[in-house]
DNA sequence: ATTATTATTGCACAATTGTGCAAAGGAGAA
DNA sequence: TTCTCCTTTGCACAATTGTGCAATAATAAT
C-alpha cells in the first residue's frame, strides 16, 4: 500500500496540505459519501464516476493528511474516514459559516 | 466595504470555499498573525512583504467565508479573527495531523 | 510462476489560482 | 468640492492543480 506519493509539487505548510485535501468538492463529496461507513474503491468510482486513476490520486491525498484510512480486502481497498476528528472539524466548518450568514443578516 | 468580490471563478460547495480559503500558506500565516489581536492592513503588508493588492485579494478571500472580519479606522481596516470557531476549527486540524503521525509511528 | 484483477504512475492538456503593476474606486479631512 | 490617503479591480503572466488515457506495478488466487 506504497501511500504518499508526490502529489502536491508545491511546498506547503502541514496545516495547508490538510486544508488543501478538504479544498475540493469531489473530495469533500468522497468525505460525505464515506460517513455512512466503508466504502470499497469500486464505490467511490461508481458514485463519483471519475475515472480509477483520478479516485486513486483523490484517496491518496485525503490519506496523506489522516482524513481517510484504507483497510486491505480480497479484492482491493476499504476506505473510511480516518478519526472522529474530522467530524468535528467539518463541524466547526460548518460554525464559522453559520456565524457569518447571521452577521450578515444584521445588515 | 464593498466586499464579496468574484475572487473564485470555479463553483465550488460553501464547505470547499472555506477550506479553500485556509489552503495556502499566505492566508494561514495572516490568520497566525490575527492571533495575537486586530491588526492594521499596512501590518499585513509589511508582515507579508506582498503588493497591497495582493493582501486586498487574500484579505476578500478571508473575509468571505467568515474566518476574518474588519472594522473601518481613520485611516483603513483594522482585522481580526471573525470568530473563536476558527480557533476550534485549527485545533481539530492539529489533531487529525498528530493522530496520523502517531498511527504511522506504530509501523 | 502465471494469470486476472485492481491500484498507481507518467504524460499531456485544460482549467484554476497567485502575483504584481497600473489604473480606478471609496472614505474621510480640509 | 477637492485633496490625499488607502483599497480594490483589470489585466497579464507564471505557477499549480484536475483530469483522463495508456502503461506499469502490486496483490491475491490458481
Amino acid at each position: 500500500m506504497r501511500r504518499g506519493g508526490c502529489h502536491l509539487l508545491f511546498p506547503r505548510d502541514q496545516r495547508g496540505v490538510l486544508f488543501f485535501a478538504l479544498a475540493s468538492d469531489q473530495r469533500l463529496r468522497i468525505i460525505q459519501f464515506l460517513k455512512s461507513g466503508g466504502k470499497h474503491t469500486y464505490e467511490i468510482v461508481n458514485f463519483l464516476r471519475l475515472h480509477p486513476s483520478v479516485i486513486s490520486r483523490h484517496l491518496s491525498i485525503l490519506y496523506d493528511v489522516g482524513i481517510v484510512m484504507a483497510k486491505r480486502e480480497r479484492d482491493g481497498y476499504i476506505w473510511s474516514i480516518g478519526t472522529d476528528s474530522v467530524f468535528k472539524l467539518l463541524s466547526c466548518a460548518d460554525e464559522i459559516l453559520q456565524e457569518k450568514r447571521k452577521e450578515e443578516d444584521n445588515f
